[in-house]
DNA sequence: CACGTTACGGTTGAG
DNA sequence: CCCTCAACCGTAACG
């Protein structure tokens, strides 16, 4: 294990701790399992050397998820580009070749208006995609570039399936037994040797 | 004093 | 391959 060690610091209570990164999996279950235990959050925060607000963070949380883990990190939204969208994007530019993506954007806006979308209203209401509703103009010339490499079919179950799990997990909180459950949900996080 | 909240400087990762 | 940028991080400090 290459122990990278990272870039480590030392808060005012000797801790250490990776800026911007979460705090180890073990040091968060400690502090879930000596919350159950009775001990203060102040106590909690001086012993493990984690700040108090960090404290309250992850207990907080712990009690309105059941879950241990920090939230989701990095990356992007869902793609507001339906199937539709895509389509009416490579038309536009077939039609069009010369056309910039911004105005295939404006375009894309203009067509929408007075005419319901159903899978946009669908990602409205799940706070999918906002009121513009029309994919970025980055994302239309990455499209129209090539970028071609997204899967055609979504995958919605998969994260569904997260979620369902965490909501079993919240379900738990009602009877804390940490002691003999351990909570081991350690997926792997392989590191990917990034050179940035 | 305990602790909820948040500015700040930082990292991440899908698009 | 690189860039963007919104989501998250923990600490420190305020109230």
């Amino acid at each position: 294990m290459s122990t990278v060690a990272g870039q480590g610091r030392v808060n005012q209570l000797g801790g250490v701790f990776i800026n911007g990164r979460p705090l180890p999996n073990h040091i968060r279950l400690k502090i879930v399992e000596m919350a159950a235990a009775g001990i203060r959050p102040c106590v909690i925060s001086r012993q493990l050397r984690v700040s108090h607000g960090c404290v309250s963070k992850i207990l907080n949380r712990y009690q309105e998820t059941g879950s241990i883990r920090p939230g989701v990190i990095g990356g992007s939204k869902p793609r507001v580009a339906t199937v539709e969208v895509e389509a009416r994007i490579e038309q536009l530019k077939k039609e069009e070749p010369q056309i910039f993506s911004w105005e295939i954007r404006d375009r894309l806006i203009k067509l929408d208006i007075g005419h319901v979308n159903f899978e946009k209203n669908v990602a409205l209401q799940e706070g999918i995609c906002d009121k513009n509703s029309a994919p970025s103009v980055s994302s239309i010339s990455r499209l129209l570039r090539g970028g071609r490499k997204e899967d055609p079919e979504r995958k919605n179950h998969s994260i569904d399936g997260i979620l369902v799990s965490e909501m079993k997990n919240r379900d738990r909180i009602n009877q804390i037994d940490l002691t003999n459950k351990t909570e081991r949900h350690d997926m792997g996080r392989t590191k990917k040797t990034r050179t940035r």
